[in-house]
RNA sequence: GUCCCCUUCGUCUAGUGGCCCAGGACACUGGGUUUUCAUCCCAGCAACAGGGGUUCGACUCCCCUAGGGGACGCCA
């Protein structure tokens, strides 16, 4: 049997530290084996994926050096390798799975849903779909078909029992049927779910072996179901731990940076972060912790692989990325810390902002410290201002961070435009809005111009300086935040609707 | 709330019944080398969640409790 395996990232945001960490395990092993290593595109959720996050994903990972035999943009044998551009085969194979009753039709409106599962959560019953549908004759679903009414497919899931599937790292797992929903297959915007194309694909494409996120594992049971229908053999599960926050939660990016340009930006570079990422879970057998990913490949086994979250710890990646950079000939360091520095047209946007501002020549560095490397050092001092109370910084900052993402825009003008009226929303002026933003951008309340700094800085890592900058005045507590989203939402039509269309 | 997964130093981990009054690494503390700093070297600090079994013997096997995490979407 040729081993195959692959990582089906959905291009939705910025590339994830999961997506590597997991394509990590899957290539190794494949390759390993003299198998494929296979990227798929799980872009199913229309409204959430888009093109520049396709590419992003795919530059991350190939910068980390985990690029694919078979994929989006290389082909193979089982193309094509992104969901949208397989729906005829989606559409074929709900159609089978209907016609041998593995699958039904489904009228219900998202209000009915909404109101059956706020009952059942309220009778502390596990939310899910109440079967409403699930024998309506074939004439009642052509005759509603027929009238144009929105429709999904679901999934139909035994009512008694128990599902048993098995993980080469927990061996047996037993799930009541009653636990598990009957999945949407098909939306009504003919999309399939994850959960079909995912299921679908990876026969399709001859996977053998799944490695992913324990986040995965209480929807086996619907995967399961997918397989025996159809009378496929599933691919052997093996599910990574989760990484995590600090605080042992779920990696996430309100917490820390998970975008992998984030790293790159911060000058890791792709060979420590690779390592590193491989001692998530994962040691070697003579508790080497320095090694390459041909070494990680080769000593590879899942046996090695263990189960409980691992903290994702800054600290330790600096370590180990030290390590790295010290072991670069001085020639590569050069090329390398020249390519990060100057790459990609920033020495030139850099250079533009301080010439006019620059009367010697040992002037420019001074100015641009921020843009070449981490600024200064924030503390609660940092954030006092005549016109500005700590508090209202703390909101600023707050809302900094949620205008760009929503923005999901590097153009100048337009963040500029969208604070300008946020400025307004909050009854500031603008020059006093910004201050908090500026520190927490350069270190200081003056430095080069604000929104040409974040275009260069980029996305991630000015989000990271909001962040951290918020945390300086003390945080924003659950409580807080939930107030400030709420505000947020009254604010954000017009914020984010009347910029795009200037 | 229901179900599932997990549980060794603050963090990453070694350990698959005796080699362990638990080893390594990061962080931290102290010392040494170095014109300073960093590197490097040495030393120190620090853990088997708790309780029951099984066994001649449990970090290792089983059960319970507690704690942590995840899932419960026409998101993935």
């Amino acid at each position: 049997m040729t081993i195959r395996t692959r990582v089906a990232p959905s291009p939705t945001g910025l590339p994830h530290l999961g997506t590597a960490y997991v394509a990590l395990f899957n290539r190794a092993f494949a390759h390993q084996q003299n198998g494929k290593f296979v990227l798929r595109m799980e872009d199913t959720d229309v409204g959430r994926s888009d093109s520049e996050s396709d590419q992003a994903i795919q530059d991350a990972l190939r910068w980390l050096g985990l690029d694919w035999d078979e994929g989006p943009d290389v082909g193979g044998p089982h193309g094509p390798y992104r969901c949208s551009e397989r729906l005829s085969i989606y559409h074929e194979l709900i159609a089978e799975l209907v016609a041998i009753g593995g699958a039904f039709y489904c009228f219900c409106t998202k209000e009915r849903l909404d109101s059956v599962r706020a009952n059942q959560r309220q009778q502390g019953l596990v939310p899910k779909y109440d079967g409403h549908c699930i024998s309506l004759s074939k004439q009642e679903i052509q005759t509603r078909i027929d009238k144009g009414t929105p429709h999904v497919i679901r999934l139909k899931v035994p009512i008694e029992g128990n599902c048993v599937f098995h993980d080469t790292l927990r061996g047996a797992i037993e799930i009541p049927w009653g636990q598990v929903d009957m999945q949407v297959l098909l939306k009504s915007d003919q999309f399939p779910t994850y959960h079909f194309a995912a299921s679908v694909d990876d026969h399709l494409m001859e996977i053998s072996h799944i490695f992913r996120g324990e986040e995965w594992l209480s929807s086996c049971p619907k995967h399961q179901l997918i397989y025996t229908y159809f009378g496929w053999q599933q691919p052997e599960l093996i599910h990574l731990p989760l990484l995590r926050n600090p605080d042992h939660s779920k990696i996430s990016k309100r917490k820390q940076s998970t975008s992998i340009n984030y790293y790159r930006r911060c000058g890791y570079l792709p060979d420590a972060l690779v390592n590193y990422l491989a001692t998530m879970g994962f040691s070697m057998p003579d508790e080497r912790e320095i090694f390459s990913f041909q070494e990680f490949q080769d000593a590879f086994t899942p046996s090695r692989v263990s189960t409980s979250g691992p903290v994702f710890d800054i600290a330790k990646l600096s370590w180990l990325n030290g390590q790295y950079i010290r072991n670069l000939s001085h020639s590569d360091f050069q090329k390398s810390l020249g390519e990060w520095a100057f790459g990609d047209g920033r020495a030139d946007a850099i250079l533009r902002l301080v010439q006019e501002r620059t009367e010697r020549f040992d002037d420019v560095f001074a100015q641009a410290d921020y843009l070449l490397g981490e600024r200064a050092t924030l503390t609660a001092e940092s954030f006092n201002h005549k016109k500005i109370t700590s508090d209202e910084c703390v909101r600023v900052l707050y809302f900094s961070q949620l205008l760009l993402e929503h923005l999901n825009q590097r153009d100048g003008e337009l963040i500029s435009e969208a604070f300008k009226k946020l400025a307004a929303q909050l009854d500031l002026k603008l020059r006093d809005c910004l201050f908090p933003v500026f520190v927490a951008i350069s270190g200081r309340s003056v430095s080069l111009p604000l929104f040409d700094s974040m275009q260069i800085l980029g996305l991630d890592v000015v989000n990271a300086r909001l962040r951290s900058a918020i945390h300086v005045l003390g945080g924003v507590s659950k409580k807080m935040s939930k107030r400030l989203d709420t505000e947020w939402h009254q604010h954000a039509t017009r914020l984010i609707n009347t910029t795009k269309t200037e």
